[in-house]
DNA sequence: GACATTTACTAAATCGCTTTTTTAAAGATT
DNA sequence: AATCTTTAAAAAAGCGATTTAGTAAATGTC
């Protein structure tokens, strides 16, 4: 049913039709029967505009893309959910892609979204340099790309509440496992545990320092990280780990050199995913709201289509919460010989 | 940069250099030396067609609609991955909404995704009974609608698989976990599970039948399930759950129970999500290759959409495998006393 | 009763492309 | 030389809306 042929059903030009049924302030003028009317056909035969012709017309596709690492990996499937609860309540759709950290991908992908006209774009854990004619907002981004919006995790506070948890618990000798490079939370995470270090008087021993290796959704990247790690056997009470699906491959290689986790070493994860709760035991974690990012990142993505003047800040910052389970515990007491704790 | 435009600097009509560079063969008669004109002033200002009028003049939007329960839930993500993957490859893109069980959504989804005009659809783990106007394909869709393919799991085997290999490990009081009534694989893998149970020659107690009640992704369901299974008392050495998630929640309510898994009680999952092999012990499980799914539904949905006379199945039917880790053990011997074996 | 204003609409131009039909010149054929 | 074909392109008709500028009739004002 088009747009023609109903206001030819009805006797009147398609003009008056399309005002009335788009409530323009110019149909003021036409009295409520005539509406009445109008909208009556319009119900009978289901009408609905022509999504393209419209979006022709008026150059908006009310479609905005979002890109991510990879949809099947937890990260970015929990920040989309907030994305798309947020979008599709005001009467967007999206369209997704996964770049798997391929470079030219990168840089593809926004291009063919801006292609099919979207109207704006967001970036989740993705490296952002690009300066994009319509507006982007980024989830986990850190690079300041004027009129881009950063929506990140208080990464000071995030790194506070892990190193004062193990530091209350007596744990001195910690590991740290930092994420991959390409992952955009890896700098700041770890300056940030730098700083709070140095702020709380803890040493970070350079040998109990390990980075994850490879692109895989996969606890895998965790396990050899930490096989690593405990190969020199330099002696440690406590690990944190880059994130949960890591943490839960630290735990495994640790039980396989022996080590029981929490007694002989506590580990702490990052992000609070569905599954750490139900981990054996209960992963101890520093909560991202994921969900909450991806709303944010929505939100402030719609006002800046629909209000390009306005003032909005380039950063917005959400707060982490430290969720303590099981995998955390008072750090043992007696001088470690190779590695293992003597009681 | 227009078409028009385009032309006009080329001092060509719209129409010829349309025709070449979508190469209709209507331009055949056209010299090369002219086609090279208009490619590098096509190069030159980076035209590309606007989509919409395009899509307008064409009736093709070269995107297709994603219904699934719920983005963020590892099921729905991993037959999205390989969704993507083809589509993307093949130059379209799609649209995700989640539905959530809510049968208004399930409905109103469809319908919005025909509005944005797709070209086809894709369901996934999602109840159906629209007759549509476009090719749709679902993922464990089992209503058989026709027009539409079912791209489904092999259940017969999947139960086959699991049930031999307890049965095997002597395992002789089962305890099950059927899925929610709004889930859609719920009802066939059940019947399967009866009818390989009874090829066997082994009885299904009642009282060692349980279900997933409510919405959501997390364990907890599984966990509430196995808490009510305990309850009575009645014994078993073997839980097969409905997925993995759940037999995360089984399993701790077990250990909470005082069960040793799977020194006690071995339990089996379903999917072999990401992180069934990271669980401690890693999980035994029926792996259904959800990727793989995926890719079959976006490459049968093309197939539909740009061969529509073509002949095509309307079931697809995938292989399930059995992966064997540690929550599966030999059934312990003696009589059961209370719900615990005594040794 | 002349003029201004309001009311109730419509005509027509666009948006940017695709595609069928035409046209006009050049080349080939009889 | 007249006719037929081929070559090289252009004209024009949509696709289905939105929106500005306009118009004719009815109403209001002095």
């Amino acid at each position: 049913m088009s747009l023609k042929k109903l206001a030819e059903h009805l006797d009147l030009s398609p003009a008056t039709v399309s005002l009335v049924i788009n409530r323009s302030s110019v149909a003021d003028s036409i009295p409520q029967e005539t509406k009445d009317r109008i909208f009556a056909a319009a119900r009978k035969f289901k009408y609905r505009a022509n999504f393209f012709a419209r979006s022709l017309r008026t150059q908006r596709s009310f479609t905005v893309g979002v890109i991510v690492p990879e949809v099947s990996d937890g990260y970015s499937a929990s920040v989309m959910s907030g994305v798309e609860d947020y979008l599709l309540q005001e009467g967007y759709f999206y369209f997704v892609a996964s770049h798997r950290h391929r470079a030219d991908l990168i840089d593809e992908y926004p291009r063919m979204f801006l292609e099919r006209s979207v109207d704006g774009l967001i970036a989740v854990d993705t490296p952002w340099h690009l300066n994009l004619s319509v507006p982007v907002v980024t989830v986990s981004g850190h690079n300041e790309v004027k009129g881009v919006t950063n929506i990140v995790l208080n990464h000071r506070r995030a790194a506070e509440l892990a190193l004062k948890h193990l530091f209350h618990l007596g744990h001195r000798r910690i590991a740290f496992m930092k994420g991959q490079e390409f992952s955009s939370d890896t700098q700041v995470r770890w300056s940030n545990i730098e700083r709070v270090a140095e702020q709380i008087g803890l040493k970070i021993n350079p040998r109990l320092v390990t980075q994850l290796q490879g692109d895989s959704p996969s606890p895998q990247l965790g396990y050899i990280a930490t096989k690593i790690l405990l190969a020199p056997r330099t002696p440690f009470s406590a690990l944190f780990a880059f994130n949960d699906i890591s943490a839960m491959g630290a735990i495994r290689a640790l039980r396989e050199a022996g080590r029981q986790v929490p007694e002989d070493v506590s580990v702490i994860g990052f992000d609070d995913i569905q599954s750490a709760a139900f981990q054996n035991p209960g992963l101890t974690t520093v909560r991202q709201p994921l969900r909450e990012m991806g709303r944010a990142a929505a939100e402030i993505l719609l006002k800046r289509i629909n209000r390009p003047g306005s003032e909005l800040r380039d950063q917005h910052i959400v707060e982490p919460e430290l969720v303590i389970r099981e995998t955390t515990h008072p750090a043992p007491t007696g001088t470690p010989v190779a590695g293992k704790w003597r009681t």
